[in-house]
DNA sequence: TTATCATGATGCATTTTTTGCATCACATTG
DNA sequence: CAATGTGATGCAAAAAATGCATCATGATAA
């Protein structure tokens, strides 16, 4: 969008905080950015950033026009996605920001049955901490973001949510798995590999361990799930997670996948977590965007029927 | 605005419905404006516009893009308002749709005393009918709209009305004006001046004549009011007129003003008409706008106190 | 029907705008 | 105090936009 280059640039310098370092990002020479963003200022009628020696830094002018800029150009998206849906073939681009555990098994799926009745629609899938999505759905970076609680941002409209039971998962030949279900006092002094203390499945684990005064015999700490996943076949170990960052099979069927079962933890020792799947407050999602959020709505209540709240 | 450009060529272009007039409003050859469309509709991937023999005419797409042209127009207007806003002077244009009736003392002294505080402000002041008023709101030509009843669009937010009691007016020394509230009977076979049926205080008095059954001698119809005021004081005759159109002396004082006076007709021969004062539903005026709305609220109250409502 | 007119599209030369290089002026840092 | 990094600016080259002349097409009038 030729029109948009300017705004476009502005948006990359406001981010960047540097003339220059934006410059190199979009491939062109300091001195044509400089100069976009002075005719710019001089069209509005006073500056925009600050120029500091370090760089420059958005005054409460350029505040307010990046804030325009970023507004008008997911409006953009939206209405060239609504034109592009016009002529029958479903196009556009939807950005996603969620967690490492939806990224596993949940997102690979539905974005690809979706793309699978709508193979225009292209997809930016970005693994982000709950508050880094709530300031990229304020920033429309992403159009839809998933964040397992707590939801701090009162600009975060949740269209749909699914209680997520804290599962135990481990080995098929472990002694826990022949039980159906896993009190916590069953665990206490296993060996565990858990995640990092910064995960939710790990905060909402620990308010069970503290509330049951259970405590593990903590082998090993990831925030890579590949890994903790991996390691329960190297040696007799539980982990915890969450029903949507395992494989659809291992929930349903005892039999578990690749010799790891989950089984599922006793909600009166540690209560479901809530997963939050929803948009910025107040704002017209393109109808790519809209469509994969129908979508995902679908998936989520076939995966987790009568935990769903819409 | 540089980065507008291309946008506001293609606005035109779709009032205009061909490119040639478009062209020639802009002060640009027809051929510079074809190629910009041809361009941005490249960019877009589809036609915006049906080529006709007569010219062009927007299709699906093209509404839904012109529509996005508006918004965006008029939101780069609210945020460079805010922006101006910051500086300390005011700065900003306000774009009003009205009757006649408001532009004869109302509006030239509010407007005046709005930029006797802010020399920065300027103004469009359009005369505009009802409907007029009300889709150049919709279109995002004016900011604000004075509608003398009634409304039809639901898109039209009304932010304060003031009740208008319809007067007579005439010289002061023709026979009436020694009376200081008019029935209608007592101008039964009156020699009148009258606004044309269009006109809102015709029908305001059209629907007294008929319930009281009374007629006038109609001397003459115009829709120009200065016309039907200057001939008050050629031969003895009545005219009718709502007190905005009125200089603001001429209601409170019984004197008049250049020996024309006005007194009231009877409320319960014609019921007040209602002047409606307000925006599109739902959009964010810009700051300039919003302050002259403040302006125009209190000026009115001030005119008619009691009769306001907010 | 034919001739005329007005419309949008297109090739090409010209003008305007944008870009990149070299350099300046300034502030921060070691 | 030198070295580094920042944004600003003069000037020439590159790119884009514009205007003129012209074409093709469809409506309209004779």
């Amino acid at each position: 969008m030729r029109f948009m280059t300017s705004l476009r640039f502005i948006d990359a310098v406001a981010r960047e905080k540097s003339i220059r370092k934006a410059a190199e990002k979009l491939a062109i020479t300091s001195t044509a950015l400089n100069r976009r963003i002075l005719q710019v200022e001089d069209e509005i009628g006073q500056p925009l950033f600050e120029r500091l020696a370090s760089g420059v830094r958005l005054n409460t002018a350029g505040e307010l026009f990046v804030q325009h800029i970023r507004t008008q150009t997911a409006e953009l998206a939206r209405v060239q996605s609504q034109i592009a849906d016009l002529s029958g073939i479903r196009r556009g681009h939807v950005r996603i920001g969620s967690g490492a555990d939806t990224m596993r098994h949940f997102l690979p799926k539905t974005v690809a049955s979706y793309r699978d009745e709508h193979p225009a629609v292209t997809f930016d899938l970005l693994r982000q901490s709950g508050e880094e999505a709530e300031q990229a759905l304020r920033s429309l970076e992403v159009d839809l973001a998933m964040i397992f609680e707590p939801i701090k941002s009162v600009d975060f409209q949740t269209m749909v949510t699914a209680r997520q039971q804290l599962h135990c998962i481990m080995a098929a030949d472990h002694p826990l798995a022949e039980k159906t279900s896993i009190r916590l006092r069953d665990c206490s002094g296993q060996a565990a590999v858990l995640p990092r203390a910064d995960a939710g499945v790990r905060q909402l684990l620990n308010v069970g361990l503290i509330s049951r005064n259970t405590e593990l015999e903590i082998v090993a700490e990831s925030n890579n799930q590949e890994f903790l996943h991996n390691y329960l076949t190297q040696e007799p170990v539980i982990s915890f997670q969450i029903p949507i960052a395992l494989p659809q099979g291992m929930i349903e069927h005892l039999s578990g996948v690749n010799d790891v079962v989950a089984r599922p933890v006793d909600q009166g020792d540690v209560p479901a977590g809530i997963l939050h799947v929803g948009q910025l407050k107040g704002r017209v999602l393109p109808v790519a965007a809209a469509k994969f959020l129908d979508n995902m709505i679908n998936e989520l209540s076939n995966r987790y029927d009568g935990d769903l709240d819409q």
